[in-house]
DNA sequence: CATCTCAGTAACTAACTAGTTACTTACATC
DNA sequence: GATGTAAGTAACTAGTTAGTTACTGAGATG
C-alpha cells in the first residue's frame, strides 16, 4: 500500500469527525444525533471526539462555527460599480447559490432558529448579515438614486429576501409532494432563482415615469 | 371544594396531555421532548400517555394530526366576489394571522420539513394546500382576467407566499438580534404583513396601461 | 536503538429514558 | 351499599447514550 496515510493524522481525524458530525447534526438535530454513530461513520474512535472537542455540546458548537464562518467568507463578490438592479440580482444569486451548495448550513441554521436562539443565534445573525452586506448597500444605493422605491423598509426587505432564498430549500418536500416538482434539480433551481429575483425586483423598483 | 372537577376525567386528561405534548414537541422536537416531562407538566401519570396514545411516536403523530386539521378548517373565508387583488390580500392575511396565532404549528411544520418528509410530509402538504385554495383561485382568476401578469408560475408563486409568511416567524430571532426589532409585537407584525402583501402585489400585478 | 509523547483502541460506567407491571381508587349502576 | 369498570398511581426494567478509564502502539528525537 503506497498511498496509505490512514493512521496517525490528528488534523485529518479531527476534520473527518467534524464533517461527519456536521452531516449528522444537520440531518438529525442535536438531540437526534448520536456520538457513537458519528464516531463510527467517521472511522474514528469515540474517545477522539472527546479529546478533540470535549463534549457533544462543544462538538456541535464547533460545527456551527465552521459553517457560519464559511458564509462570511463567501460574501466577497467583486464590487463592480454596476447599477443597483444588477448588483441586487448578483447578490441574490450569490446567496441562493451558496445555500444550494450548502445543504447542511441551511438545516443547521433553521434548527437553530427553531430553538429560538437559545444557543448561538447572536453570532449566527452577525455572520449572515455580514455576508449580505453587498445586498444591503446595493439596495440602499438604489433607494437613494431613485431607481428603487424610496419608502422601502430595508431590514424588512433584507429579511424577505433571506426568507425567500432559504425557504425555497426548506420547503422542497412540499413542492415535491404537491406538484411533483423536484426543486433540487439544477434546471428547476435556476427557474426558482429567476422567479425570486423577478419577484423582488418588481417589488422594489420604482415605476418608470414615461 | 365546590368547583373541583380535577380527577377522573378521561377526555380532559387526554386533551391536557395532547396540548402539553404539542408544546414540548414544537419547542424541543421529537427527539428532544421527554415523555416524563410531558406527563409531569400535564399533571398526568406517564402511564396514561401509553393508555391514550400507545407510544411516543404515536403521540407525536396525533399532535401533528391535530395541528394540520386545524389549518384545514381555518381556510373557510367567505368567498365574496371581490376583485382578485383584494382576495389575494385577504388570503395572505388569513394565512399570516393563522401562523401568528399558532406558533406551535409553525415550529412543528418546519421540524417536519427539516426531517425531509421522512414522516407525514405528504399529509402535511395536502392540508396546507387545501387551506390555501382560496389564494390559489384568486391568483389564477387574476391571471386569467389580465389583472395579474399572465406568465406567473402559480406553484412557484404559492410557495413564495407561503415561504414569506412562515419565514417571517421562523426568522424572528435574526430580526431581533440584528435590528433590535421584536416582530412578535402586534404593531410590527401588522407592518410585516403589509410589507409582504405589498411585495407580492407589486410582484404579480400587470403594469397599468395608461 | 532507547525513550517519550501523542494518536488511537476497547471495554466500562453512571445516568437517563421509553415503555411495563402490579396495584389502588373514584364513581356510576343496580 | 356492594360491585364492576374505567381512571389513575408508583415502582420497576431493559436498553440506550454521553462520557471515562486504563491500556496499546506508532513514530519522531536524542
Amino acid at each position: 500500500m503506497p498511498t496509505a496515510p490512514k493512521k496517525r493524522d490528528a488534523e485529518r481525524t479531527r476534520q473527518t469527525i467534524l464533517d461527519t458530525a456536521s452531516k449528522h447534526f444537520a440531518e438529525q438535530g442535536f438531540e437526534g444525533a448520536r456520538i457513537d454513530e458519528i464516531a463510527a461513520q467517521a472511522g474514528a474512535n469515540k474517545r477522539m471526539i472527546y479529546v478533540y472537542f470535549g463534549s457533544k455540546e462543544e462538538l456541535y458548537s464547533e460545527v456551527l462555527r465552521s459553517h457560519f464562518d464559511r458564509v462570511f467568507t463567501s460574501g466577497d463578490v467583486p464590487a463592480a460599480k454596476q447599477d443597483p438592479q444588477e448588483r441586487v440580482t448578483q447578490a441574490i444569486r450569490a446567496y441562493f447559490t451558496f445555500l444550494a451548495e450548502n445543504d447542511h448550513y441551511v438545516r443547521l441554521l433553521l434548527r437553530e432558529l427553531l430553538q429560538s436562539g437559545r444557543r448561538a443565534s447572536a453570532a449566527l445573525a452577525d455572520r449572515t448579515s455580514a455576508g449580505l452586506q453587498d445586498m444591503r448597500s446595493a439596495l440602499s444605493d438604489g433607494m437613494r438614486t431613485g431607481i428603487f422605491l424610496p419608502d422601502l423598509d430595508l431590514p424588512q426587505l433584507m429579511l424577505s429576501i433571506q426568507v425567500l432564498c432559504v425557504g425555497h430549500f426548506t420547503h422542497q418536500p412540499i413542492a415535491k409532494t404537491l406538484w411533483k416538482r423536484d426543486l433540487a434539480d439544477p434546471k428547476a433551481r435556476e427557474a426558482t432563482l429567476q422567479h425570486i429575483t423577478a419577484l423582488i425586483l418588481r417589488g422594489i423598483c420604482a415605476p418608470r415615469t414615461n
